[in-house]
DNA sequence: TTTTAATTGAACAGATCAGTACATAAAGGC
DNA sequence: GCCTTTATGTACTGATCTGTTCAATTAAAA
């Protein structure tokens, strides 16, 4: 199969991205530490850019669907799911490989609004937005939209704090906020 | 003065470092736009990431003053000010030349923990939250740290949004949050 | 005016950037 | 065995990167 070889390159780019950024990440570089062929990586991409717009797509996918699936193992209510989220985003800010969000470095990183990085960006926070609505009309919330939003506000805040500050506390004054603003919403 | 020549490099290598980031920023982009010459900019500046570290003391220092000047405007209680600091939030956020905030881009580029970037980013979030914490304890909540965390958690989580999303809203979903949290902290 | 200091412009060095060309080497199917 | 596909290694282009050098020019001080 010749896109499993475009698969792997689009994984360690990935990781390599997300670690170090995208203008800090040269072909140079990248293809000394995946091991793979500079003649490789422009076979199954035309250019970098081409490359990181992969690598965004990929993280997207790989990043709902690992947050999601976590969330569910929390329990089946909304409530605790909702809640059991900044738990999730604790575990995750503690890895040591634990670099912010990628969507984040990347509109940082690529500012020119309407570009298909900031595009990819906008939509993976829709996306996950759309998934944590479902949870909170499930609660019964007064104002679902204003809550949702809320919600995310708080975690797009603890991302960049844990960042920068270090991860201790930050998710669960994070989820005590959540807690907070849930029952006043349910009153 | 041979000091003015220092500040004029740096407020407008800051400018051009906020707008576009620093490693898309090289040392002749920054000659060309500020017709500022190269021979001038390495006589104030040793190499381009003693002039990134001054811009950012600088950004810290001007950012902070006009954020505190134009909160105290909104009022004299402390929760006037704390509300109206989103309020002071949202006219960023609708200002075109807005473009995040330049720490959080600033710490997405230069991922390396201990780094003199970093130290600066988190002093520069310290410095603001110090204050918020001083308007917090005068309302009289309950537990002040924790309010505090969580007020700054939405102002982080609303400048990032504002940027991937546009400002609609967003300023006052945060603030409404705010208000909620405040109340239970003060019954 | 004369002297001194500050600033500029432009060329340069050496490294690294994205991307290409091409010949060699594996690998898999028949 | 043979043949085709796939991957690698290396060298290269031309642009751009940070930083330096130095003579010419402007401005300020005397």
């Amino acid at each position: 199969m010749s896109s499993s070889k475009r698969e792997e390159i689009l994984h360690k780019a990935l990781d390599i991205f997300y670690r170090d950024g995208f203008r800090a990440t040269g072909m140079d570089k990248l293809v000394k530490e995946t091991g793979i062929s500079k003649t490789s990586m422009y076979k199954y991409f035309r250019t970098k850019d081409e490359l990181i717009l992969a690598s965004l797509r990929l993280r997207d996918e790989l990043f709902r669907n690992s947050l999601v699936r976590k969330i569910e193992e929390k329990g089946d209510d909304p409530i605790t799911q909702i809640l059991g989220f900044f738990d999730v985003l604790e575990e995750w800010f503690y890895d040591p490989d634990f670099r912010s969000c990628m969507f984040i470095k990347a509109t940082g990183e690529y500012p020119e609004r309407g570009q298909p990085v900031n595009n990819i960006a906008a939509e993976h926070k829709n996306l996950f937005g759309d998934y944590i609505r479902k949870l909170v009309i499930k609660t019964g919330a007064t104002d679902p939209e204003l809550l949702t939003q809320q919600i995310l506000l708080l975690k797009e805040g603890a991302i960049v704090t844990a960042h920068i500050h270090g991860p201790k506390g930050v998710a669960q004054n994070a989820k005590l906020a959540a807690s907070a603003l849930l029952n006043t919403n349910l009153n």
